[in-house]
RNA sequence: GGCAGGGUAGCUCAGUGGUAGAGCAGCGGACUCAUAAGCCGUUGGUCGGGGGUUCAAAUCCCCCCCCUGCUACCA
């Protein structure tokens, strides 16, 4: 494997993060798999001193989130307003660093939607035709195949879905189940004509597979996965649905007004829309509501994906599709999917349970613990597996024992020693003092290519071996000793394992933005680490440390148990 | 069923042709600045199974088994 090498900066990037459903909290699956990658790479990349928008939104729309407001008796606005603030407290608490999160609820949001889709209808990719679909006539709506339950015609299992059978595995249609009942109402359903607006899918399959060849860079699973669908054949796809919560068909005629623009095609558009809306909303500095176009029009922007796997088809494919039909966009640049977060092997899925939802966590911990065990373990390549042992073991072994307590020693034996001042280096270094300063300075292209790679797991080792080696630095000169019989060796050693601290502060604060940010201040360096700049700041002699504090807190085994407990709750 | 990803040390995982790796756990040791952290040494694997290609395979090819996901009107 080629060591991945940083592109050259100023870039200009888009972090476009998949739109949350808004019927649920967000749970530890979410974040591991798009907002803290997709924000790791935003803060690497801002970094740099790149043009970064980062932009998501709440889905308010689909049928999750009209069945949950049904279940409360409440309204999808209600419900959707709800966990939109959910979110937005699970990013701040986070630190997932958002330029604009906003919702497919706004205004904008309707009329960037209504433009894609005319100018898709007027260039013919978009068509009107008939279909049966099941009607729950007790709820007053067609039923999506997965709402419908009954009896498998194939095995005979009685819990089978429209689509497809959980027992024997067979793929169905609703309408071959026999006892068909509503999963809404408990009815029977019944077959009805409506009638709905088509994506011409079928008319990108070549297209597609000519781009998607050159995503060299993509991951593999992404990438295959992909040209597998497009090997296949898309089908068209109807886009709007009856239903009056989402986005309105932007035509005239009395066939229309119950009719919605469908949650698949509409959410996709967020990013676009969002993007549009931060330019033109007070968070824009330049006040230029065109600036959107710098990160959708130019050639050299990069648009970056930030979703979970089950998201693929439609960030590969369907987006792409729509942004081709609509022409003068940037195609996306990568979609660097990640597999699940499983718990203690069970999928993170919202409806099985066994879930650790975000504003528990936040509740009890801090931030940097679990942004680092999601990177440290994260699901880039396969299925990884959440337990508390390990975040445990993450966080007391790794965090406070090998990174925390550098910081610490290092700090303190300097203040106690040399009168809270940073001591001089003389200025021939030791051999070992200059290779690890060189070693820290080159973390900056190795790390910093895994980070533009996505390859955050491998970013964070990087880094984490920098601070091992800082450690084993220590060892071998054992300033505690040196600082009684030779005070000059001791100040090298120390005034270099400052220096290595302060890259390593650096290296790691797209991953830990919290513990590093006060880390930096602890160095005596002002202002904030975020801004500057991707290389080592350096330590200079006679400046003045503050008080060393922990950088993090050792958890208690306790916790395991405790924490699994809910779990199981 | 089809497609995709994965099956490597007790655990979590790196490693895509050239004498099996990391962290943790276990065992032994020296040190003591530090949140009893850090450092040194060490035990431990027929790299899912079988066959093939090659001077050489965890790594390429074929067959089989197992796990996970997707299979497009949930997004």
């Amino acid at each position: 494997m080629t060591t991945a090498t940083p592109s050259p900066s100023p870039e200009t990037v888009l972090v476009a993060v998949a739109w949350p459903y808004a019927n649920n909290h967000m749970h530890l699956g979410h974040v591991a798999g798009a907002y803290l990658p997709a924000d790791i790479y935003a803060r690497y990349h801002r970094m740099r001193g790149d043009r970064v928008l980062m932009v998501s939104g709440s889905d308010s729309h689909g049928t999750p989130v009209t069945v949950r407001a049904e279940e409360e008796g409440s309204t999808p606005e209600a419900v959707f307003q709800r966990y939109h603030q959910s979110f937005l407290a699970t990013f701040e608490g986070m630190g997932i660093s958002f330029d604009l999160f906003t919702s497919t609820d706004t205004e904008n949001h309707r009329q960037v939607t209504q433009e894609i889709f005319l100018r898709l209808l007027e260039r013919g990719y978009l068509y009107e035709a008939e279909q049966e679909q099941l009607f729950d006539a007790k709820m007053g709506r067609f039923l999506p195949d997965r709402y419908v339950e009954g009896t498998c015609p194939k095995c005979g299992f009685e819990g089978a879905r429209g689509d497809q059978c959980d027992n024997c595995g067979s793929t169905l249609d609703a309408v071959e189940l026999k006892n068909p009942r509503s999963r809404l109402s408990d009815s029977t359903p019944e077959l009805r004509r409506t009638t709905h607006f088509f994506l011409k899918l079928s008319a990108f399959t070549e297209a597609l597979q000519q781009w998607v060849e050159t995503k060299e860079h993509w991951r593999l699973n992404v990438r295959n996965f992909t040209l597998g669908m497009l090997r296949e054949g898309l089908k068209d796809r109807a886009i709007t649905r009856d239903l009056t919560w989402g986005v309105p068909i932007p035509l005239e005629g009395e066939q229309y007004q119950s009719k919605r623009i469908y949650v698949w095609f509409e959410a996709v558009i967020g990013y676009l829309s969002a993007s549009k809306e931060w330019a033109a909303s007070p968070l824009n500095p330049s006040g230029n509501a065109e600036d959107w176009r710098a990160w959708w029009e130019g050639d050299t922007a990069k648009t970056v994906y930030f979703i979970g796997k089950d998201n693929i088809p439609f960030h590969t494919v369907i987006w792409p599709a729509m942004l081709m039909g609509f022409g003068g966009l940037n195609l996306p640049y990568d979609v660097p999917a990640n597999q699940y977060l499983t718990m203690s092997g069970a999928k993170a899925s919202k409806s099985r349970g066994g879930v650790v939802w975000m504003p528990d966590y936040l509740e009890r911990y801090d931030p940097d613990p679990l942004r680092y065990l999601l990177t440290a373990s994260a699901p880039e390549t396969s299925d990884a597996d959440f337990s508390w042992t390990e975040f445990l073991r993450r966080n007391n072994d790794e965090l406070v024992a090998r990174w925390g307590n550098l910081v610490n020693r290092v700090l303190t034996i300097t203040r106690r020693n040399y009168d809270g001042r940073v001591p001089d280096a003389p200025a021939t270094l030791a051999p070992e003092s200059r290779e690890l300063l060189e070693r820290v300075d080159a973390a900056f292209a190795s790390v910093g290519g895994d980070y533009d790679a996505v390859q955050l797991r491998r970013a964070l080792n990087g880094a984490m071996e920098v601070a091992s080696a800082a450690n084993q630095y220590l060892d071998q000169r054992a300033p505690w000793q040196a600082v009684k019989t030779d005070r000059d060796h001791a100040a090298e050693t120390l005034h270099v394992a400052l220096n290595v601290i302060s890259g390593l502060v650096t290296l790691l604060n797209p991953v830990l933005p919290f513990t590093c940010q006060q880390a930096w201040k602890l160095l005596g360096h002002e202002g904030d680490v975020q801004a500057a700049g991707w290389r080592r700041t350096p330590v200079l002699a006679g400046t003045v440390l503050p008080e060393a504090v922990p950088l993090f807190k050792k958890l208690d085994d306790a916790i395991v148990a405790e924490e699994e407990e809910r779990l199981v709750r």
